[in-house]
DNA sequence: GCAAAAATAGAACATATGTGCTACATTTAA
DNA sequence: TTAAATGTAGCACATATGTTCTATTTTTGC
């Protein structure tokens, strides 16, 4: 949006409110009057600047044909940061402005779940989890967070070994047990500035 | 859609599809060329007989305004039916006049997923597909199909006790058998006859 | 400050489009 | 059969609507 001049996004941000209240695109003259816009050339010569940019596409001679191209809801698409246990650093609360929609995966979280803002996604890698029914390639959708309570599902980074890991919670004392939901494998203990917690699971989706 | 006459059936289609196609609604010139109707009065007599039923509705001198009753939009929705193993009949491929997206549940589904038409979604009540990481009041993503091949994760009408039920699906011979993911639980070996395959699991979601 | 580029104004035009009107045909109900 | 109800046809009209044109103003880059 930073190519944009005030007028753009305010005829963008119409046309998106009128889609919501009508179901159908305005007409250019409807976009001058609810954008307090002199002239319908103006509108024209705007509407075809936001075409080349890419903001929008119209069909020629139709009405009412104008179809944004960014999706005007973007509540519920979060971005998949990375893979858990994967090496590079996990990245939360992610830089808004940095997520694109077009080119980074996500998902489009469904609705039941919850439109929280600070949501994102991780891929599993493993099956540690595999007694929470979380499996290999799950997509687990998280809650930003840096902290936690005792027996909830966290996403963790491991600074010594510079990777993220998917475990059950526990502060027993001084230490700090991320539990493994799958007997094959050992709880750590780690003290308490050896992980960063990075936030909470609140729902799992998986492609059968 | 009883009292509907051929012609406003297909004006419906017609409608339908376009919006499938464009994302807008048809013209009325555009309804008369595409149902071969051999004028636009026609075509206006009749949608007013569709709004006077209730089928569509539409806003007066606007281009393209006419937006159908019936959910027809492409959407992502989809209903969820019944829970598993609940007592009452599970309908499969409803009638798309009775899924009202206001009243009733439904899941967004992930895109990720698919956009496929033909999805259903239902909640699962019990644990007998525990060890498939499917558990109680997981919302399973069903694609409708009423055959399938072994080892395929099936939701089955059983007529006998009226239940729906989720299971692995196996053909050994001349019976039918379905296998729980959970040591707790025996197969069913039934006969054909006695099982209605209502659809197959393609996506699981989980509130967490 | 000056030229080029970008943006605005106002009007006009062509056609896209919803609607109305009259006449005629077909179906329905008594 | 007959009259009313329903459905078709064709055309015309009014306006909704996308587009273009030229002139003018404002902004930008040097």
């Amino acid at each position: 949006m930073s190519n944009l001049n005030e007028k753009q996004k305010n005829i963008l941000k119409f046309i998106e409110n009128y889609y919501i209240e009508y179901g159908i695109s305005p007409s250019i003259r409807e976009i001058q009057n609810g954008c307090k816009i002199t002239s319908t050339s103006v509108v024209d010569y705007n509407l075809k600047s936001l075409q080349k940019k890419g903001y929008l596409n119209k069909r020629s001679d139709i009405s009412r044909a104008i179809k944004l191209n960014k999706d005007t809801q973007p509540t519920n698409k979060i971005p998949i940061l990375s893979n858990i246990a994967a090496g590079e650093p996990l990245m939360v609360n992610p830089d808004q402005t940095s997520f694109n929609e077009d080119t980074d995966p996500y998902v489009e979280l469904p609705n039941h779940i919850s439109s929280d803002p600070d949501l994102f996604a991780l891929k599993v890698k493993g099956d540690s989890m595999i007694d929470a029914l979380i499996t290999n390639d799950d997509i687990v959708i998280m809650k930003s967070s840096n902290n936690a309570s005792d027996g909830e599902m966290i996403a963790a980074w491991l600074p010594k070994d510079e990777e993220t890991t998917l475990k059950r919670f526990y502060f027993t004392g001084d230490k700090v047990e991320l539990r493994p939901e799958n007997p094959k494998y050992e709880s750590l203990f780690l003290d308490p500035k050896e992980v960063v917690i990075k936030g909470k699971v609140v729902g799992v989706i998986r492609k059968v």
